[in-house]
DNA sequence: ACGCCACTGTACACGCGTGTGCAATACTGG
DNA sequence: CCAGTATTGCACACGCGTGTACAGTGGCGT
């Protein structure tokens, strides 16, 4: 049944997120269901990742574009914060595409991961020319940092908290350079 | 001979470095050696990670303890950035460090990388307390994602570049809240 | 009732990395 | 030159995860 394969989906996604180097085992257990259930859906173990991946990229995408689209007048600083704060949920959700680009798949993740990289390089660089984002560093790779830093925070205490959210939005914000005042109202500004 | 065993030491540090699943036979070669020597050095693969992780621990150890106690006098922010200029060299070295602390042995290595992350808690804490370092986050938290950051940029270009250094250490300080030409300023007054 | 379809259960082949055993061989210091 | 030690070269056992094969079972709609 196709409700299966979206129930081995979501419960893969909770199962790597605590162990990215969990078996198809482990996963078919905790889905409920019988390993080779899970090689009827997924033929290999790429297939199941690759497609955990996809919808990952996809919704984070979304919200990417939806913000540049809704904000595009506004200041980058503003556009980061609400994106942040509309990513959260979904970071904690798909914290494990950390741990998942290093390692076995990384190449064909990391190719996934290339299109949102280059988006969330945008806003940055986007950011740098306005000069309200800092230039330490390319827009390449402190837009890395600044996101790798927010899902490392949504890997922490383990829970989508609201307080963990203004926490990450305002850490990134000021290694993107934004003075912390600054930061902290944006912050707290979100919905 | 000791020899062997500190260049399959130094090899393995390369070798995980850039691939940290890497087996033993893969470490045996680089080092040229049969992987059977590498048993008679290290009875299990632990114990070759325990022992890089060990090493590391104490030069980072050493690097913090002396900075610690040559600036026990000075704002904490100076001591971080100098912290991070002399910690770099060794930052690019012991990169795999990152990738092993999750998977398999994520454990053991956590335990040894225990002592090291209460110093540099610590640190932090004094920054706070003294109101050089801003407070979104708690020490703990903000001083894993500090140094976690320099670590990802030691990791990116693949050479212990100087300019690399220059922006790890602006990074690192602006998110802890250093302003940022306070921490231009403290990145280029280092030796 | 019947057939379709998803799922089950079990078994097997395969590759791969770990760790061990042991004889043979190179090397080094006295 | 000889002894002792480091290193080599296989061989093997083991566990583990992947992917496949195939017969069996249960539900569900028509």
């Amino acid at each position: 049944m196709n409700e299966t394969r979206n129930r081995i989906l979501d419960v893969a996604l909770d199962v790597l997120g605590e162990k990215p180097d969990a078996g198809m085992g482990e996963i078919a257990t905790a889905a409920g269901v019988v390993r080779r259930t899970v090689y009827d859906h997924f033929p290999s173990r790429l297939d199941l990742v690759r497609t955990l991946t996809e919808r990952a990229v996809t919704e984070m995408t979304a919200v990417l574009t939806d913000v540049n689209a809704s904000d595009a007048d506004a200041d980058a600083d503003a556009a980061w914060a609400e994106f942040i704060a509309r990513l959260w949920p979904l970071a904690h959700r798909y914290r494990v595409l950390l741990a998942l680009r290093r390692g076995e798949f990384g190449e064909a993740i990391h190719a996934l991961l290339g299109p949102l990289d280059e988006l969330l390089a945008g806003l940055v660089q986007r950011g740098q020319d306005g000069g309200v984002f800092a230039k330490h560093l390319p827009a390449a790779l402190l837009s890395q940092a600044a996101y790798g830093v927010v899902f490392a925070i949504a890997d922490h205490g383990r829970s989508g908290a609201t307080l963990d959210a203004r926490a990450a939005t305002i850490t990134s914000l000021m290694m993107l350079g934004v003075p912390e005042p600054r930061a902290t109202t944006l912050a707290d500004n979100q919905p």
